[in-house]
DNA sequence: TCTGGGGTCCTAGGACCC
DNA sequence: TCTGGGGTCCTAGGACCC
């Protein structure tokens, strides 16, 4: 038995906990660069702006709708996932968050008389101690759970809550056939045309597929879909997470660029998060990779990136930093508009099992004075703020950052912006 | 003028190896 | 003129998820 909890418009919602008089008006969160709409409110939903539109294309909308912008405010939005994971693990340990937003319940352990009850219960007590609304889907299967959750948002007569548990098989499929094939969880843009062309338009024709059809249509993933769509489940709750095997960051520069240093300013400072991220965790990179782009929706679209091996793996930020700005030169082309860098680390080891397995020919003194050095580097960090000590290579330039004109305070994680409550009497 | 960031998994062609 | 089978690695791209 899965429920998962799912967060109402979240990051508009982390924005109007602390600006209620924005309840009851349009509003939208902007990604980096105040590019697309990630977040929108109810009220931006019906005035027709779509998820994930380019804000360019809506500003005309914005300004004659009075919509209210928000620059993403990512650090606010994780601090309020986690108040979010704390009380749902209190609820039970058996808790896998599954996103920012979104966290599934195995409840076969609970005692649970109701189910709809206890789902409305969960969902009163989020919205008092944290003030987040949620909606809720109860079911026997992760693909399922989702959605129920679906129908708890959109159908205003469901009080935030849909059992399918405790339902008649003509309820249940009353759900699926009310579920276009494209909300389904695992149906993205090409499976959904690639369905709809054998005659499939809703869950509950693809929950009556043929297994062999579903297999040869969309491989063992639709197979699955089919199954848990039946009520059988093919996923468990994963309570710890899957190992992570890659960490990426990037970022679409503020401008285009065709100048190296400005390139390499990026290069350094995505590296510097990246390896600082290896580092909290305890990991090493075996290899690590850049990629560089031009505008993809410009005309003559280039990608160029380049994957590079270390003998001894590191977290080094200034010897991971070194090789890929070297790397990046040698394919630099001065006559491009450089749009978007990305760095990758992946080949990744834990720095424990680096000590005691592998090591006769690698550089283990090396690697040791490394790990100490960026200890203390990570210790100044820490103690008096990021980026408080750094690579010169990071100031070489500011003109790749992001721009963020509508940035929210850090309410949570500032303790500047920490807001102040009055007491009128 | 202006189109996100962070993941996983899979495929496919070319270079290279035997 | 005629040109195998099996493998790896690299690069690029595309599918899906949030």
């Amino acid at each position: 038995m899965f429920a998962l909890i799912d967060c109402n418009n979240f990051f508009v919602s982390c924005e109007r906990l602390f600006r209620p008089d924005l309840e009851g008006r349009p509003v939208v969160v902007l990604s980096s660069n105040d590019g697309c709409v990630v977040s929108r409110s109810n009220e931006a939903r019906t005035l027709g702006i779509p998820m994930g539109a380019p804000a360019f294309k809506y500003r005309q909308v914005f300004k004659a709708q009075g919509v209210v912008q928000f620059s993403g405010n990512f650090e606010l939005y994780g601090d309020i996932s986690q108040r979010i994971t704390h009380l749902l693990t209190a609820i039970t340990p058996r808790t896998e968050v599954y996103s920012v937003d979104e966290s599934f319940l195995d409840l076969s352990q609970l005692a649970i008389a109701d189910y709809q009850t206890w789902g409305g219960a969960v969902r009163q007590r989020l919205l008092r101690e944290v003030g987040i609304p949620v909606s809720i889907g109860l079911a026997g299967t992760k693909t399922l759970s989702k959605l129920a959750s679906e129908h708890a948002k959109r159908d205003s007569g469901s009080s935030g809550v849909i059992d399918l548990i405790n339902t008649t098989p003509a309820t249940r499929a009353a759900y699926l056939l009310n579920t276009p094939v494209k909300d389904i969880w695992g149906v993205g843009r090409r499976l959904g045309p690639r369905l709809r062309a054998q005659g499939v338009h809703d869950a509950l024709g693809l929950s009556r597929m043929p297994p062999r059809l579903a297999g040869q249509l969309m491989g063992v993933h639709g197979r699955q879909m089919v199954a848990e769509l039946n009520g059988t489940p093919c996923h468990r709750l994963e309570p710890f997470g899957k190992v992570r095997q890659t960490i990426m960051h990037g970022r679409m520069f503020g401008e285009d660029t065709r100048q190296f240093p400005v390139i390499e300013a990026a290069i350094a400072s995505l590296t510097a998060r990246a390896a600082a991220h290896l580092r909290a965790d305890h990991l090493l990179a075996r290899s690590a990779a850049f990629y560089l782009r031009t505008n993809r929706h410009k005309p003559g679209y280039r990608l160029v990136s380049r994957h590079l091996d270390f003998t001894t793996p590191t977290a080094d930020t200034g010897s991971l930093t070194g090789r890929l700005v070297e790397a990046a030169g040698a394919v630099f082309n001065p006559s491009l508009d450089y749009h978007k860098a990305d760095i990758l680390l992946y080949g990744l080891v834990s720095e424990h099992s680096l000590q005691t397995d592998l090591f006769n020919n690698l550089d283990l003194a090396e690697s040791e004075a490394s790990q100490t050095r960026l200890r203390a580097f990570d210790a100044i960090n820490d103690r008096y703020g990021r980026r408080t000590i750094r690579y010169a290579a990071e100031d070489l330039s500011a003109a790749w950052q992001p721009q963020h004109r509508h940035r929210s305070p850090h309410y949570t994680t500032a303790w500047d912006d920490i807001p102040t409550a009055r007491i009128i009497q």
